[in-house]
This record gives C-alpha cells, sequence and structure tokens, in this order.
DNA sequence: TCCAATAGTTCATTATTTCTGAACTATTGA
DNA sequence: TCAATAGTTCAGAAATAATGAACTATTGGA
C-alpha cells in the first residue's frame, strides 16, 4: 500500500482546489470534515450522504480532496481518519475556501425549501 | 447552428463555476475577457495563450464558460463578441470570483518571477 | 448576384478521466 | 492464527474532453 500524498503547502494549486470542489460528492465530504473538526472516517460517509456511493469510488474522492491539499488523511488503527487543511489553505489563499463555502450555501438555501414544509396539517 | 444558452443569475451554480474555472485555458480566456471589458473574438485567443489551441477546442471552452454563467457570447457580423457576466454572478455569489481571481494571483506571482529579470547589464 | 474569405460551430473519432466491482492490504481483537 | 473491519488498488466499463474535418453564417468585393 503505498504512502498518501499530501502536498506541501506552497505546492496546493488554485487548479486542484476547484477541480475537487467542483463536484457535489466532494463538496459533501469537505463540508462535513472542515465543520466537525472532529475527523470523519471513510464510511461514515456513505450514509452522510443521500445515495451510497460504493467504497473504491470514495477512496478516489479521498484522494482528490487529498491531493489538492484540502485534507490530511492518517490511518489510525484500522480505519483512516481525515481532518481538514482549511487553515493551511487559507495562509496560502486568503478568502477562498470561505468564499467558496458561502456560495455553496446560498445554493443550497434556494434550492431547498425543504424545511419550510413543517408538517401538512391534514 | 443552434441557439446559445445563457443560463438565468438564478439558474447559475457554484459547481458549474468552479469546473469551469478549473481549467488553465479557460481562466486563461476568462481572465482576458473580465480584465478588458472590450469584448473579446475567439481567435484573439490563439495568440493570447502560449500555445496554439485548435479552435473547435477553444469553441468548446467558450461554451463550458457561457454554460457556466461565466460570459455571454454575441454574435455581431462574423465574429463573436465575448463580455463577461461577473457583475451578475456576484451578484448571485458576493465575492466568489474576487477571491478566485486573487489566488490566482498569488499562484501566478509565486511561480513566475519572470519579471524581476529586468535586463541583463551585459 | 455569386463567390471567396473569415470566424466560429458541429460532428465523429480518439484520448483522457472517472466510476466501480473484485481482489488485495493492513490492523485489530478474539 | 483467523475472522472481521476499513480502506486501497487494479482493470474494465462508462462518461468527458480534445481535435480534425466538414459545415454554417456573415461580409465584402468582382
Amino acid at each position: 500500500m503505498r504512502p498518501l500524498i499530501h502536498p506541501a503547502v506552497e505546492d496546493i494549486t488554485v487548479e486542484g482546489i476547484l477541480h475537487a470542489l467542483s463536484d457535489p460528492v466532494r463538496v459533501a465530504i469537505f463540508t462535513d470534515i472542515a465543520f466537525k473538526d472532529c475527523t470523519q472516517n471513510c464510511s461514515a460517509f456513505s450514509a452522510i450522504l443521500g445515495t451510497p456511493i460504493p467504497k473504491s469510488t470514495l477512496s478516489q474522492h479521498f484522494r482528490i480532496l487529498r491531493e489538492a491539499g484540502l485534507i490530511r488523511s492518517e490511518r489510525i488503527g484500522v480505519e483512516m481518519h481525515n481532518i481538514s487543511r482549511c487553515e493551511e489553505v487559507d495562509k496560502r489563499f486568503p478568502g477562498l475556501l470561505n468564499s467558496i463555502a458561502q456560495a455553496h450555501e446560498i445554493q443550497l438555501r434556494q434550492s431547498k425549501p425543504k424545511k419550510s414544509a413543517r408538517r401538512s396539517p391534514r
């Protein structure tokens, strides 16, 4: 099993970040990791994301996030722990991740008025 | 020739924008269009970008930028004029394009200290 | 009016990337 | 030592992207 690749902060690229975050599954994963700063293992996400995603696919998504410099993965025992590298990325590209996160929120708020469908009063 | 697709501002997605701007050629094109607010025709870019890029490929890149909502294309006579939709995008996702542009600048500054090679004093 | 030139699009093929099931590796706990 | 768990890697299938060739639209002459 080859060692995991984590780029040095100065090798993180905008293209890499934008590409990594242009996929909705990866955005969901990354947002989750970034918000809960407790580390998240890989399989937890099959549940978090609506659709069940094969673990080989998840593994690739994590690799892309990792190699873009967005997360740091470490094996702890039998599972993988992932933490965000937001602070490092923010040092290199100030404000970038924040405005992307904000934009995603705006989009979510617009497309899902779900919550307002309280309870149909029969 | 089918009509060009320009999404309404509320249909512009973060994923679309990030995907469009995760390609260096498209970033170069978009930056150029956004900075010069004079409209730029398609072929001009073969010159602007270092490498010569086939026009069919350029056409696709323009389409992706257009359908992501980043530019507006209009046929004027025999050529195509492209203008940025920055202001609209900024209304929908405040600060997003700016921080991406800033990040790209930071990256450029780091990797190309070219300009400082003023003139070799023989 | 018709034709050549210009600018770009569309189509079809090839190349590249992404997805995914199956097999594999690493670690733990019994 | 073995079964269970968590994830990776590989190889083939599916989806995207790049590009040459043929096409469309417009203009500016002959």
